[in-house]
RNA sequence: GGGCUCGUAGUGAAGUGGUUAUCACGCCUCCCUGUCACGGAGGAGAUCGCCGGUUCAAAUCCGGUCGAGCCCGCCA
């Protein structure tokens, strides 16, 4: 018999169908007992007489795969106004050790049982609420793609293994690789930049390894970031823009298709501003505001605390109405060797997204003159013969146009748009200092 | 890397020097024909993270160690 699933089972009343699926739930009530069903699109109550159909699920626990055949019976007082009556029951696959962790009541997010969380996540990812997180993220990055495909954007994958560190900035992991060094790639920043010497628009959903020996709420070792690079765009203002359009798409499409999941999950609501634009303040601006605000000096910092970027993040929502709100123009020692600078403001054109409270996005405008490049990296005290340059610089060197785009949390965005207090929650496997299991 | 906090049945908690370490959920046995956090009766399950010290006596106080969490730094 083919498989009915949860969801479609008002659409058979009165027919015989077979649902497959995991034991949920047991409410044994002596003659009277329910028996709830769980697969991929829902759960299904059924209704089973004592007898030998509920003796076969004597010792079984929650977990057990099973093959229930029965009638679809409406009645509205099963849940979903229809269940399962005169079962037969198949085990196809048993489980008969007590499971460590209850998957059919709400999962505890609190930060002192997160060891507990993903130290049982195989089973607590069975969880129907939990499984909603995995969802949404994956929605996210749907409507993503979405958006990119829409505007011509080419999805590409790059290299992850790399033979040495030039790129700067993060710690980077280094393994065995036959005998030589090789690192885990921080970032595909060099990797997209070469690309867009070819298809103008790239994209990259994929993974980013940092060697940092950070412990907080908003980092991992592993992360998946989404990285963008668009070329011959004409100012800094337009990679800004395409990136907040993207982010207002996606989110404003993902609170529509899960407004029930969120709104089950306690998520915040979501507030963009009426012109769908993402305001936005230079880092001295919210320097100066941050200061006059808080009496707490930090005119002299070149990036922004993290308390001042929740700080104009509160006020983005509670005076214009937007979850989103951009840092820009960052000091010009801030800068990376690719960047392109402003020397006659003193910054470099670059540009942080802020999503209530968080950095999600860096936006810079890289710099695409062959002699420049060659300038700013001795400036930066880099060697340009070394050979972790020789095939990046060949981009710069056979023609490049002005391009700019962003490096995106994607772990971050999923953290937020949930209200998840950690990052590591709106991951399925986290890898952070202390876990490389499961 | 720095600071602070926390480790008690499978899970979540109570217990701040004194008999046999308490409760809830889960698990096992029995009763129960409309449950949906079902209800009722009974039961099993913990060398109180580990090592050492103080004390007549330590889950409780002290030192060390291991593990976890949060903030800061680094970083994105």
């Amino acid at each position: 018999m083919t498989r009915t699933l949860a969801r479609d089972l008002s659409k058979n009343i009165d027919q015989t169908v077979t649902i497959r699926g995991w034991l949920h739930k047991k409410r044994l009530l002596g003659g009277l007992n329910f028996i709830t069903l769980r697969d991929r699109s829902g759960l299904v109550q059924t209704l089973i007489d004592a007898g030998d159909e509920l003796e076969k699920l004597r010792g079984l626990q929650i977990g057990t795969v099973l093959a229930l055949t029965g009638k679809v019976v409406a009645d509205e007082r099963a849940p979903g106004g229809s269940e399962l009556h005169e079962v037969t029951v198949v085990v196809e696959s048993a489980v008969t050790d007590e499971p460590p962790i209850e998957v059919d009541k709400p999962i505890s997010h609190k930060s002192e049982h997160l060891d507990t969380l993903f130290e049982n996540r195989v089973l607590n990812i069975r969880n129907i609420n939990e499984q909603k997180i995995f969802k949404i993220r994956a929605s996210l990055t749907r409507y993503i793609r979405d958006f990119l495909g829409q505007n011509e954007f080419i999805e590409i994958d790059t290299p992850k293994l790399l033979a040495e560190p030039t790129e700067g900035g993060a710690e980077v992991f280094k393994l065995d690789y036959f005998g030589k060094t090789a690192t885990l790639a921080q970032s595909p920043q060099f990797y997209k930049q070469i690309m867009v010497g070819a298809f103008e628009r790239v994209y990259e959903i994929g993974h980013s390894y940092r060697a940092e020996p950070s412990a907080t709420t908003r980092h991992l070792t592993e992360l998946t970031m989404l990285d963008i690079e668009m070329g011959f765009v004409d100012s800094h203002d337009e990679v800004l823009d395409m990136v907040g359009d993207m982010t207002a798409y996606t989110l404003k499409r993902v609170y529509e298709e899960h407004a029930d999941d969120l709104r089950t999950l306690n998520a915040p609501e979501l507030k963009l501003s009426e012109d769908g634009k993402v305001p936005r303040f230079t880092i001295a601006e919210i320097h100066d505001m941050y200061t006059k605000a808080t009496k707490t000096d930090t005119t002299q910092e070149k990036d922004l605390i993290p308390d001042e970027e929740r700080w104009i993040s509160d006020y983005a929502r509670k005076q214009l109405g937007t979850d989103l709100v951009y840092a820009v123009r960052f000091p010009i020692e801030a800068g990376k060797f690719y960047h392109k600078l402003d020397h006659a403001d003193g910054t470099v054109l670059w540009g942080d997204l802020l999503f209530r409270g968080l950095e999600i996005s860096t936006v810079p405008l890289r710099e695409n003159n062959y002699e420049k490049m060659i300038e700013q990296m001795k400036n930066a005290g880099l060697d340009v013969e070394h050979e972790g340059f020789k095939y990046y610089l060949q981009a710069f060197k056979y023609g490049l146009p002005m391009h700019g785009g962003c490096g995106f949390g994607v772990d971050r965005l999923v953290q937020k748009t949930i209200g998840l207090a950690n990052v590591k929650e709106a991951t399925l496997f986290p890898r952070d200092i202390n876990r490389l299991t499961p």
